[in-house]
DNA sequence: TTAAACTTTCAAAAATTATTGAAAGTTTAA
DNA sequence: TTAAACTTTCAATAATTTTTGAAAGTTTAA
């Protein structure tokens, strides 16, 4: 395999496996294409490699600043803007786990706090409401905790303790 | 709050949050509402009950089943069939978490070795395609291990270890 | 200033995905 | 058998999401 269909097979499968995890198409190709390419790329470069419109790179690449995970990049002498995305892979995923904890997770844990407080009127039905919201309420904190621990330190006695037992 | 709104509530959160997550709406939903009903429901009773078509609650239960989180239950007495869901939450991420691995991890990894594994023409595009989509495939394995690792045993050191260190 | 270079916005169009409902298929009781 | 009870399939339609492209907005060099 060479270089140029080494490069479109993974922004593609990069790509398709953002819509999976509804995070756009555009976005997530523009992210890879930022994340293999060794230097900053201009709005221009963006579009001519992916074939996309201006209006959708700008917009994507907009989400991806608000995100956290591309930023602008000044290159003396030149008028347009240029964007990188974090190279380092651990720091990205990081910052993409904090942020769909952020928005994702918490409002759920939330709604489940919320319904797992309803007062119990004694039938089977609501019983069965409270039991099992309440679980899925442990749950998801529980998960979220986690995902935050090991996230949120480079290299926590945990992390080096599952990275000990994986070898 | 009464026990009605709670369970639209949960129904709906469940729903929005499968489609945030590439499940479509009507599938998370299917699976909340046999999640809190104390019950096997039958198609009438989900479709009634979540106001969607025959055909619609007929292909999502299929998926569902699919995924193994929803079998088929026979209600003595009854012809039509009767649908229960997994109701123990740990089973139930067990199951989920499998499944995506299965699903959406292992082919990106695939591909991820694939192209990893271009020869190394010198050029500095192909060194950092390189060395970025290793480090990626190097993360997704991990992460993919340990998911494994703490899905796939109902109570080891680790999983002791961290709920410990969580409180 | 002004005008060229560049970016953002957003309504319309295109693409994708989900849903419907009725016909076809299957199972079971009699 | 047969016909009623039930489920599945799938082409058509609806809903949602993404993308476009041109107009409006912004910045900077001169």
């Amino acid at each position: 395999m060479e270089y140029q269909e080494a490069k479109e097979k993974f922004i593609n499968t990069w790509g398709s496996l953002g819509s999976l995890w509804g995070i756009n198409k555009a976005m997530a190709q523009i992210q890879a294409l930022l994340f293999i390419s060794p230097k900053a790329l201009s709005m221009e470069d963006i579009m001519e490699e992916l074939q996309i419109s201006r209006g959708n790179t700008s917009m994507n690449l907009r989400q991806l600043m608000d995100w956290g995970i591309v930023s602008k990049e000044l290159v003396p002498g030149e008028r347009k803007e240029f964007f990188t995305t974090q190279k380092d892979v651990q720091e990205l995923a990081r910052i993409v786990a904090k942020e769909r904890s952020r928005r994702e997770i918490q409002p759920v844990v939330k709604v489940l706090q919320e319904v797992s407080s309803i007062k119990d009127d004694g039938t089977e039905k609501t019983k069965e409401l409270i039991k099992q919201t309440q679980a899925l309420h442990e749950l998801t904190e529980s998960a979220d905790a986690m995902l935050n621990t090991l996230v949120n330190q480079k290299q926590n006695w945990i992390t080096k303790s599952l990275v000990k037992l994986l070898k």
